[in-house]
DNA sequence: TAGGCCATCTGGTCCT
DNA sequence: AGGACCAGATGGCCTA
């Protein structure tokens, strides 16, 4: 469950790439990069004889292998914000989020979850239920808070600075059939509510 | 066509 | 010394 996202650390082995990246990375046109350095490359080869010394041509290959990485490393940031997007809610007619889309519908989507296991917990220690614990776990367990599923809003709360906007009664995010209830938000399309929260 | 988003390159800085 | 991380620059693609 959560090993989504215990491994996105930097230089972990989960999401490893091969040396053939460069064959994805140019998924939106882009990368022109390998043609201009068969130019450049070029242009050395046909200029006056030995212009490359031998620290220039190490330098450059540190900066080509420094590239590399850092295509590398852009390559695990971007998978683990897919990953981010899979457990997300996420809706058939809705184009792929933005990375800052993703970031900040994240950050609702985790500000929600607490808020309904706080409200749960309000509620259990009104019945006399015993208390919910603020654990994991409870994301499953946790009951609506409305029959409707939609029966909430950050108004009433005390402390919370996000914005109101539904998101009760998560389940597991691997089923998004259960996120209908973002859909029932009038105001807030699921979409339109994940850039403004700031 | 302007603006948003993105991938990539690059040089600097910090850490091991 | 080499790698990781970061931010700025650049250029391509897409959409309103």
């Amino acid at each position: 469950m959560d090993s989504v996202f215990s491994d996105t650390d930097t230089s972990c082995d989960l999401f490893q790439h091969t040396d053939d990246e460069d064959s994805r990375g140019s998924v939106r046109g882009a990368s022109p990069q390998p043609d201009q350095q068969q130019l450049q490359q070029k242009k050395r080869r046909r200029g006056r004889g030995r212009s490359d010394s031998t620290a220039q041509v190490v330098k450059k290959n540190r900066r080509l292998k420094a590239n590399d990485r850092e295509r590398n490393r852009m390559h695990n940031l971007n998978d683990a914000l897919d990953a981010l997007r899979g457990v997300l809610p996420a809706f058939p007619d809705e184009t792929k989020l933005t990375k800052i889309e993703t970031l900040r519908f994240a950050h609702n989507y985790i500000w929600a979850l607490s808020e309904t296991i706080r409200i749960a917990d309000l509620q259990a220690g009104k019945t006399g239920d015993p208390p919910l614990l603020l654990s994991p776990s409870l994301l499953v367990e946790a009951p609506s808070p409305g029959s409707d599923g939609c029966s909430w809003s950050s108004s009433g709360s005390s402390s919370s600075s996000s914005p109101a906007y539904c998101a009760s009664s998560p389940g597991s995010p691997s089923a998004p059939e259960d996120y209908s209830f973002l859909q029932q938000v009038p105001v807030f399309g699921f979409r339109s509510f994940a850039p403004g929260i700031y």
